[in-house]
DNA sequence: AGAACCACCTGGCAGC
DNA sequence: TGCTGCCAGGTGGTTC
């Protein structure tokens, strides 16, 4: 599930009700995400308030005066702001409850993403590896044609690995490359500078895009109010096997990139 | 250094 | 109906 604009969308749907607010609680079901959940965390955050919500790649930072709290929501999470009464439901995994009764209840089926304590972002081995932000002045033709000399990986791979840019998943990285027009499976560094300014615009206007309709939902992406997002409904290739090319009308092929399943045409994308 | 592969876990679906 | 096998939005770790 959650790329960049799933893991944007939830951020923003909870910074006006919880930034500012104190934990009055932390309620952990069940402590073995990706990581175990950090024993003492109740006892760490009781009375801390939330001074700002700040994502970095795929990650949530909920900062508080001593650190941070670092959520990821790996395939199935989703971390919603709940009021009190809400049933706990299967997968309900850790509650922050608020100073304002509410409560941002991290539910993950699959059980892949985590919460761990973070004292400095800066410093954290999570963290300190990733690469620039699609959104930062530093992205663009320029730093992606610079980054993938010598490399022979598929760009596909290239765009999706996090050292290089953040917060581009499987879907993104397959919708970014129909927009680019280049073929998935090209190797990194045979790309030329003036196709990797089209790739720089495509990721940032399809995630511009998937932002706008709150994300997508394939199966249990919800928002932080619980809505699903619809950016699925306008995907050109992902998951569109045989399906007429938008552009082209040619059937959308499907192949396979370290594991991952890629989507593309094979008439518009060189 | 870079690339290929496995691991973690549950749920949904196709096929029998 | 129920079983089996396969697939899924991520990413750290191991191996070559």
């Amino acid at each position: 599930m959650p790329e960049l604009p799933e893991v944007e969308t939830t951020r923003l749907g909870l910074v006006p009700r919880v930034v500012g607010r104190c934990i009055s609680d932390v309620v952990v079901r069940e402590p073995r995400l990706r990581w175990p959940v950090p024993r003492g965390l109740a006892a760490r955050l009781r009375g801390a308030r939330i001074r700002a919500i700040h994502r970095r790649g795929k990650y949530l930072l909920f900062e508080f005066e001593a650190g941070h709290l670092l959520v990821h929501l790996g395939m199935s999470g989703s971390l919603t702001l709940v009021p009190p009464e809400r049933p706990v439901r299967k997968h309900d995994h850790v509650d922050l409850v608020l100073d304002s009764g509410d409560i941002v209840r991290l539910n993950d089926a699959r059980r892949f993403g985590a919460v761990l304590w973070v004292r400095d972002p800066a410093r954290h081995p999570l963290l300190d590896g990733l690469g620039v932000e699609p959104f930062d002045d530093a992205f663009g033709g320029d730093y992606l044609h610079r980054v993938s000399r010598g490399r022979r990986a598929p760009v596909k791979q290239f765009v999706m690995d996090a050292r290089v840019v953040t917060g581009i998943g499987n879907i993104y990285a397959n919708e970014a490359l129909f927009a680019a027009r280049i073929h998935p499976s090209r190797a990194s560094g045979r790309i030329s500078r003036s196709r990797f300014d089209r790739l720089a615009g495509a990721v940032r206007a399809t995630l511009t895009r998937a932002l706008a309709a709150g994300g997508s939902t394939l199966r249990d992406f919800v928002g932080s109010d619980g809505q699903p997002g619809h950016f699925q409904l306008e995907y050109a290739v992902y998951g569109r096997e045989g399906c007429p090319c938008p552009a082209c009308g040619a059937p959308v092929r499907a192949g396979r990139h370290s594991g991952r399943s890629t989507f593309y045409c094979a008439s518009c994308q060189h």
